[in-house]
DNA sequence: GTTGAGCGTT
């Protein structure tokens, strides 16, 4: 209880990022208001394209006041920036499993605090969202099927792939317009559940597998003489 | 040690 430090208040939201900004240029921007802890930007984990939304996490409170104050009404690409106090830290891995889509998470918990400027947030404080949850379209149930799993969903278990689905690596023959939930939904009549419960590709194949050894191994390995040729081995031509 | 799938869109 020693530490009581809100991480809203390094935190920052921003709001209405056009879909060209990018996590270096929020940061690089944020960067001149203050220290820039760290910056993310949330994307689609299954389309990959940004919500229009990111986070600016500042070393210090008052960068981030600063920061908000500046980058808030800030044009970025025509269009106006506004940037708020976060309300919640990043989320845990524990979390990623049962958050979100549950719908309440219990936003409750964010006090008005701040000046009382906020825009209604504080009101709202995430309570009734006004527009009718944000249903992204895919619903994030289904990832979190596996956490009702009465198998007893297992974190450490699955591993957090940071790839995206790199879906533009591949080249669509056709019908690329069928989004990603709907492929898992329609494309596969008799679907294997075990494929469309979560995101995360199947541990189909590791690349770099077998690099997976320490360098020092390899220097082992150089270490061997070369068998092939012997000196004892009739050095004398002639 | 940290994590990225974070609270959006009027």
């Amino acid at each position: 209880m020693s530490r009581r430090e809100q991480p809203s208040r390094c935190s920052l939201l921003v709001r209405n990022l056009p879909k060209s900004a990018k996590t270096e240029d929020l940061r690089y921007t944020a960067e001149k208001y203050g220290q820039v802890r760290d910056v993310y930007i949330p994307k689609d984990y299954y389309t990959g394209e940004i919500r229009g939304i990111g986070f600016v996490e500042f070393t210090e409170p008052q960068d981030a006041d600063e920061c908000k104050y500046g980058m808030d009404r800030m044009m970025m690409d025509g269009r106006e920036l506004t940037v708020v106090f976060a309300q919640q830290g990043r989320k845990k891995p524990e979390e990623f499993g049962r958050a979100g889509g549950g719908g309440d998470r219990g936003y409750g918990g964010y006090r008005g605090g701040g000046g009382g400027y906020d825009r209604g947030y504080g009101g709202g404080g995430g309570h009734d969202r006004g527009y009718g949850g944000r249903d992204r379209g895919y619903d994030r149930d289904d990832r979190r099927s596996y956490g009702s799993n009465r198998r007893g969903y297992s974190p450490r278990r699955r591993s957090y792939s940071r790839s995206p689905p790199r879906r533009s690596s591949h080249r669509r023959s056709h019908h690329d317009d069928s989004p990603p939930r709907d492929a898992q939904r329609e494309a596969s009549p008799a679907r294997h559940r075990e494929r469309s419960q979560s995101p995360v590709r199947s541990r189909s194949r590791s690349p770099a597998r077998s690099y997976s050894r320490s360098p020092r191994r390899a220097e082992d390995r150089v270490r061997s003489v070369s068998p092939r040729r012997s000196y004892s081995r009739s050095p004398s031509p002639r």
